[in-house]
DNA sequence: ATGGGTGCAAAGTGTTTGCAAGTAT
DNA sequence: ATACTTGCAAACACTTTGCACCCAT
């Protein structure tokens, strides 16, 4: 694996995934940097996050259109609003036995699963 | 809603869907719509899954790069080789009661859930 | 006849990449 | 000195859309 450097815009690229809550997208964390240091650019963001998926320092939540991060890397469900978008991790605990079952099952080698809930968030229903 | 007419096309995109065991992706269908009717556009095939996904008729399943698709529609979970790419349903019951815990929880109108499997097939785990 | 549907090509969106210059180690 | 990183812009992959014509109802 090939080894890497501390730059200040992979830092700033991992303290912008930390500094938010709301599961941002690549482009909002290209906006949260870009406000720190405007020199930086969007490959460099796409890059580093990804080098930071790789490492385990962030999560990618894989959704409908574009992937959102986060920074915290213990399994864990989320749950999306289907009418505004928001995201936001669901305090379920993360069912173990769910993955020996599936690997008894197919024979496959169960890394892990993911889970997304759908549904409309508190504001949304009022609509 | 937006009434809908029957189509040859849109026949044709609903067939090569159920036609299919391995989750193709919008492009595979039109690959298999095309060897039937070479003059079927990917706009057509595109906005066909959409409208056919949106029936109800046809499931569309959210993976890393691309959307997949397949003509099972009840709710059941999937199981994603990271190595290969296969994918593949897989045979664990879906978990209603889970929605109902979210709902308790977070206050969110529930619809639904979705969860992937990932890890490696029998194939890939030899190599 | 009416309004949804089609093919085509252009435009979008989100992400990756080639390159020359810069920099952490 | 070495080789990883950066900014930039071009390239990509996948999907949507505007338009004029077509066709199911």
């Amino acid at each position: 694996m090939k080894q890497h450097r501390n730059t200040k815009q992979r830092q700033l690229v991992l303290d912008a995934v930390r500094a938010r809550c709301d599961h941002p997208c690549a482009d909002q964390i290209y906006l949260d940097a870009r406000a720190i240091d405007d020199k930086i650019s969007r490959g460099t963001v796409y890059r580093n996050l990804n080098i930071l998926v790789r490492q385990g320092e962030i999560l990618q939540v894989k959704l409908p259109n574009v992937d959102r991060f986060e920074a915290q890397w213990d399994k864990h469900y989320h749950l999306l609003c289907t009418e505004c978008g928001a995201v936001c991790d669901i305090p379920l605990p993360y069912d173990e036995t769910l993955d020996k079952q599936a690997a008894e099952k197919t024979g496959y080698a169960i890394a892990r699963h993911r889970t997304i809930f759908e549904g409309l968030c508190p504001n949304c229903q009022q609509k």
